[in-house]
DNA sequence: TTGGGCTATCTTGCATACAAGCAAGGACAG
DNA sequence: CTGTCCTTGCTTGTATGCAAGATAGCCCAA
């Protein structure tokens, strides 16, 4: 696994970095991100690194808290059920779209269980919960629509952050069962059932999170306080929903 | 109608007056935006009408020729597939995933296919575009995702440049006839239906658009020397699909 | 008239400089 | 010892300057 050479520079390499660190589970949620030592990492000036930055926060993957510095996102309880809700709608109804697996598709999906079933054999953590967010994208691959592709590699990027915050244990198995499973039905041709249980799936993965502890690092603290648990764990801009909408008469 | 007054800039009132511009069809697909007639328009230096450039490359919405200048996207009809294949994939999952119409829910909709009427009937072509486009905004906010309604935003951004492309006619009626059938499948409950009517609906508009000869500014003149259409509409970069995965060993 | 090449101008790409603001640590008064 | 204030350093925010490249128009030659 070796480190990508960071002496030739096409375009966009910090964001890729980033996010494949995400992807990777090496980067943890709320790292910062310090404009001028990523510029030094990467030899090139401030501009191009906070270009980077501002196309990672369009993303959703970083955020800036002005004049202290960039942070890598820390999904509050509230937007991690966002997130996982947006992530069963796309994927049912991607499944459901489907109509045939290809002989190429069916050998990637195989060739990608077998992959999660060694990384596990292995134990490698790390391997393995990067594996278990590509599953998804590999599934958008093989519907080959890059525009959803995309925007499930950044759902996934997500994901593993709220896994990393909150995930107590990780149920490998379980997971990788379900989505032995979801192949399983794929495989049979019966697409709507793959979506059930892609719904399924990814309620399992959610009610395996325990949204009430983790971001907040006083929560201990807060309980043996017997104080009541904080209402929305990220009081901050919360979810940033702009009025970019109609503004009709 | 009135426009938004350039004067206090809140931060990124570049960035959503061109998704406004664009939302409302005053914007045509290919338009240039140049950073300098940006930044004298908006009272502020390059640097930041170029950071809301880099912000609407991320959600494609914009792109940039290298030293030539920042357009408007044109949609190639590859791309427009593409983007009503994704619509018709979240929008359908949507509504599968719902489960009731709460009063105001019902409310909101049927106020909704008034104003389209109300546009219809006035023939206000530009505010139909826009409410057509906002009609599933709305069933997005019904469900109440802020993820999905923001990336539903910007694909809704990219059908209207695609209509502005390809859409010889308009079919208003038609389109509009659409949502009133998934507006009622909605009311009845039957939300499965609802999904079907979605993707049929999204199947009738993208039918309808002339996907072979806009985008070619030559397609007349190819044609009236009988050559061959064009393979591919858009022969630059192509649909970006950024190898952001993995990376494992 | 046509074709080639040059230059003038305008574009973005990128780095740098300066300004503004936050945070932490120390000095100092109570 | 404790609380307050100030200073210092480091962060991002924003503008500006210069360089590289592309385009269009012009001149000139054939």
């Amino acid at each position: 696994m070796q480190d990508s050479p960071t002496t030739i520079t096409p375009r966009d390499t910090i964001e890729d970095a980033i996010v494949s660190g995400i992807l990777n589970a090496r980067i943890r949620p709320g790292t910062r991100l310090s404009e001028n030592q990523l510029a030094g990492l990467f030899g090139v000036s401030r501009t191009r690194v906070r270009e980077a930055m501002m196309r990672l926060e369009t993303r959703c993957i970083v955020h800036v808290s002005p004049r202290r510095g960039w942070f890598v996102v820390e999904p509050s309880a509230e937007e991690a059920m966002m997130v996982y809700g947006a992530r069963r709608v796309i994927e049912a109804g991607l499944l459901r779209s489907m109509r045939a697996l290809s002989d190429e598709g069916r050998a990637a999906i195989r060739g990608h269980l077998a992959e999660e079933k060694a990384a596990m054999d292995a134990g490698d953590r790390q391997r393995l919960t990067c594996l278990m967010g590509d599953f998804h994208i590999r599934i958008a691959e093989l519907a080959g629509n890059p525009v959803l592709i995309e925007i499930l590699r950044d759902l996934t990027a997500r994901t593993i952050l709220i896994s990393m915050l909150y995930q107590s244990d990780f149920h490998a198995l379980q997971s990788h069962l379900g989505h032995c499973r979801i192949a399983e039905a794929m495989e049979d041709g019966d697409f709507a059932k793959a979506a059930e249980l892609s719904i399924e799936h990814l309620d399992e993965v959610e009610t395996g999170l325990d949204l009430t502890q983790r971001p907040d690092p006083l929560s201990e603290l807060r309980s043996s306080l017997s104080l009541p648990p904080r209402s929305v764990p990220s009081s901050d801009g919360g979810t940033k929903t702009k009025s970019t909408t109609t503004k009709g008469e």
